[in-house]
DNA sequence: TAAATTTGTTAGATGACTCTAAGTTATTAC
DNA sequence: GTAATAACTTAGAGTCATCTAACAAATTTA
């Protein structure tokens, strides 16, 4: 088994080069909040044990077992938020951290049971897949809210970079993943749209905000 | 906070001196599978931190303060038990590895919730009293079984020295905490016991199991 | 009570993870 | 195409929790 820190870096390897396939050790650095020469070393070390590609100054990239280890943590960060929210009563502002521990737990057994009494579900309470027992994730591919146009009718399917404080600023605004949203407006000059919503009335978001919501279209 | 080292060695402190209020550094040890001299060095090192009284060639004593902080990581471990065999549907023979586990855990919400869900139980799925917010822990005294009589009838109330086997063992003669036993014969030789069970016929007992039940008179 | 045994202590080393300081390679900006 | 800047690497040190080896104190045994 990995150790706790090897953990939280194979983990961040695998958000930070979600896109790219590879990232720098400076984002890496940065992301993890531990000084370069650190994750220098440890880069070397999880080279050793065939979790990353490393070469010296060239960017970093996770290997395959790498990136099923990284998902197979992930997997249990995901069930856990499930979890925390479905059957714990948490809201999905408050999972995160208690998942980032949860997530450590050596223990098939909970998992396995908590996958069970969920109903082996296919996403967290973000929106964001929950890769499968092989840490095989499989990618929906939604729309940013921001790319939609005036008219679109679009259902809110996910967050992204969710802090605890974007996901408050949604709880405020009704803004829970399923809702319906109906685009009115979308301002020229910053992008930001006015959308109306099943019950309330309307609300109007900021570019920034549109850019972190994924949604599908109806 | 304490690392995940110190609060081992303060609940091993804690279940060693629950009777004498003393431990030896060697039955630490052993209790641990930390060697002697690893032992000595955090010993020194937790009476810096006012958690523990040390001296020379002296037994193990906790201090209040190192009492509080452990009852409140085994407060955290009873509940977490309780939560898996009530909430998740674990047997009691499972639960102990999972809870040594999330004991550890830095979230008060967390463990806050699970005393909510549970109805703010008072004792584990063993029969062990759950220390409250405090860390203090109420001892409820019962007897053993293996000091009752003859004609006898009583409940079985909690479980000491609890191992998986142990508890496989009562799982398969059917001795949950609750249920109901009259002692037909003891046997004067070996201090085994004959005792009837509610709907099923009689089991016999060694003394050895007998030590480890504890009982309620009726 | 003296010898043998057990228990406790000290000293020094190791491995995992972190850091700072200083040097090297790439990249960016005139 | 240099010079400046940013990114990366190396070297060396510190902390935490662990170990083994060697020694000292306490306890048991004969």
């Amino acid at each position: 088994m990995h150790s706790y820190t090897e953990e939280n870096y194979l983990k961040a390897l695998f958000n930070l080069s979600a896109d790219k396939g590879e990232v720098s050790a400076n984002e890496l650095s940065k992301q993890l909040g531990i000084k370069m020469p650190t994750v220098n070393s440890m880069m070397k070390k999880l080279s050793e044990k065939k979790l990353v590609h490393y070469e010296s100054y060239k960017p970093l990239r996770l290997t395959e077992k790498g990136k099923r280890e990284a998902g197979l943590i992930i997997r249990k960060h995901r069930l856990t938020e499930m979890f925390l929210v479905q059957k714990m009563g948490f809201g999905w502002e408050e999972v995160h951290e208690i998942a980032e521990q949860i997530e450590h737990l050596h223990s098939p057994n909970f998992f396995e049971r908590m996958d069970a009494l969920l109903g082996y579900p296919k996403i967290d309470p973000h929106g964001s897949p929950i890769p499968d027992k092989t840490g095989k994730m499989e990618w929906i591919k939604y729309e940013k809210l921001s790319s939609c146009k005036e008219g679109d009718t679009v259902r809110l399917a996910a967050v992204i970079h969710t802090t605890d404080d974007f996901l408050k600023f949604l709880n405020l605004r009704e803004l829970s993943l399923g809702v319906k949203l109906k685009i009115k407006t979308v301002e020229k000059f910053d992008g930001s749209m006015t959308v109306s919503h099943n019950k309330k009335g309307s609300d109007t978001l900021s570019h920034i905000v549109c850019d972190r919501l994924l949604v599908e279209k109806l």
